[in-house]
DNA sequence: GTCTATACCGCGATAGAC
DNA sequence: GTCTATCGCGGTATAGAC
């Protein structure tokens, strides 16, 4: 069983790759919206433009296809909390973070709701990877972040709840999508939401948490 | 119809009360981790320990279920942003704010996930809630805010984005709970935690965006 | 008011023709 | 590789006995 699947990797053709990867971006759109459970074949099927029989000739099963789909979504969702750097200035670094992941739930909101979902319904699909990798690399970048602390550059904070309120701040605008565009009216465009936001959460956790000696030294 | 309907409601007994109570719970419980389309009726007469039929018979529907579930949970959930004072002290009525946002992410973390469940899919049932009474007052809101800028007692900042991010912040510890307690450990105990985040947020939101002239006027 | 039985449909998945 | 047809299951909802 294991040597046909990988013959079945090796020689998967170009159409072939195309074809799983309109398939993964229906199952985004579908279960980004609706979840695991509320997400059904048919709906998946009728976005991706195919039949429900050869969709599931390329994932075997419903399942297959949200693993597959997870698998590819985490590889990009890690990443920029992965270049946060102990030796920059932390106003940088944060900010940089801050605004990288706001990037990321204006361009890639499906992706931010797909997680939610999972996440929302007891995360079975990723308990894994949230108490391997993902711990990990907060513990990591906790450490980094507790250094700064330490050397007087950050106001004494919970490395971690200061991680988590970068997270939900910024996810918030992807995850929480049409109750803020309830609320701030119709008027309001989708670059003009996102820069009101970028310049607020900016200014909270810089003026917020971040000391200034680097004003000093400028203007002494 | 209409008639019938008040009637029904007139006569409704202490034990019709009872188990519509009881299902409500287990109503709760379901929707809250798999949203609307991901639930079954099934699921939710296991969890009320009543038949099928009999939960069919006190609602017609599970639209009906999930339509009276949210109705209930809406009154309570609007109430700690009308109680934001525009007389009293912003550092106060935000710190008051956001401890009571936390007691509801500590003490009813189901209903925060059955509207972010809810939202996530794009709020196809309160909608109209969104763009009319909430909208309302989160306008109201933010000109009580506006006002505390003007006065110089809080930075100048977006009031909406404010509003936002206590929100986010706040509900992430309930919607994202799994995710919380897989990064701090499970040696984190509940009280702990909710301690922890109170202390950051309050820091945070207070040192970054309150301009303390009460300080000047104690110790000058 | 509450149960058993059941109608009826849409679901995930498979078989087999082409 | 892709289709039509279909299976078996579990879903919502109803009918009718008790």
């Amino acid at each position: 069983m294991a040597i046909p699947r990988a013959a079945q990797t090796l020689r998967r053709t170009r159409i072939q790759e195309e074809k799983e990867e309109q398939i993964l971006e229906a199952a985004l759109e579908v279960f980004s919206q609706r979840g695991f459970h509320g997400s059904t074949i048919d709906q998946i099927a009728d976005v991706a433009g195919m039949s429900k029989p050869n969709l599931l000739y390329y994932f075997r099963t419903k399942e297959a296809m949200h693993r597959a789909l997870i698998d590819r979504v985490l590889e990009n969702w890690l990443e920029p909390l992965q270049s946060f750097d102990a030796d920059g200035d932390p106003g940088q670094e944060i900010r940089g973070y801050i605004r990288r992941k706001l990037e990321l739930a204006r361009d890639f909101p499906r992706e931010s709701r797909l997680f939610a979902n999972e996440i929302l319904q007891g995360a079975p699909h990723i308990m894994t990877v949230l108490e391997g990798p993902l711990k990990a690399l907060v513990d990591a970048k906790a450490k980094v972040i507790r250094a700064w602390t330490e050397a007087g550059k950050v106001r004494p904070c919970d490395p971690y709840h200061l991680i988590f309120s970068i997270w939900s701040t910024t996810q918030h605008y992807a995850d929480f999508d049409v109750q803020v565009r309830a609320v701030l009216g119709s008027a309001d465009a989708l670059s003009d939401r996102f820069d009101g936001a970028a310049a607020f959460l900016e200014r909270l956790f810089i003026d917020g948490l971040v000391l200034a000696p680097a004003r000093d030294e400028i203007s002494p």
